[in-house]
DNA sequence: TCTATTGTACGATGTATTCCGTACTACGAT
DNA sequence: ATCGTAGTACGGAATACATCGTACAATAGA
């Protein structure tokens, strides 16, 4: 069973989830994740870059402590880490999600993958 | 007399706050600010970073809209845009900026600018 | 075993960012 | 008018970042 690398959360950085903050589209993924709690594969997000670009951008995510990604057969199951972020980073979510800060760039149809 | 430009409260993107805030020196200066409310000089943050450099940085925060610039004489007047921002990204600065994240770099001695 | 699906690794490219030094402007004070 | 102070403009160097395409690995299912 293949694994990936996530910091504690006792080891968030500030800089690291504000920098993976800043890009518009993982912005995207943590705004999907935040609204449809859950587990979604990377593939369920409708991101409007290539797979490659995809894959970069959940690893930023995974790195500075946003997600959790874990392997499921092929698929990866993303999810947020809500609770690790609010406790070492108090109101930074929310403020970052207030749905008038929520880019709706792609509706991200077609969705078949709750676990 | 000089002005700069400034973006009105209502154009402010969180793409560009976020941007501002994600890097350490723009933090400390937003940190100073927000803990010594007022006016300061730039010459009065005892960044550890050349005069040119500076001025990007702070130029960087002001066209995100996250400080106003004045000038008065040859020096300028930067105060934090609190309440534009509260405005737009409720909770936000606060979130950045609880106490445990503010890295205290250096510890901005022999300040003599209150206005 | 073969095939399809999901995501990764790697290298390339263009752009943005950070930082510096030097030369300059604007202003106040002498 | 001259000088010092505060900050800017500009150009350059090093680095980082977003993006892509192609080739590959791992797994599930037929």
């Amino acid at each position: 069973m293949r694994s990936l690398a996530h910091p504690e959360k006792g080891e968030l950085q500030l800089d690291a989830v504000l920098s993976a903050l800043a890009d518009p589209i993982r912005r995207q993924i943590v705004g999907y994740l935040a609204a449809s709690p859950g587990t979604h594969a990377c593939s369920a997000f409708n991101l409007p870059v290539t797979k490659s670009t995809s894959t970069h951008h959940f690893r930023v995510l995974r790195e500075a402590g946003l997600i959790r990604q874990d392997y499921q057969g092929t698929a990866i199951l993303n999810s947020l880490r809500t609770e690790d972020l609010d406790a070492q980073f108090p109101g930074l979510l929310q403020a970052v999600l207030k749905p008038t800060n929520v880019a709706p760039l792609s509706p991200v149809v077609d969705v078949h993958d709750r676990d």
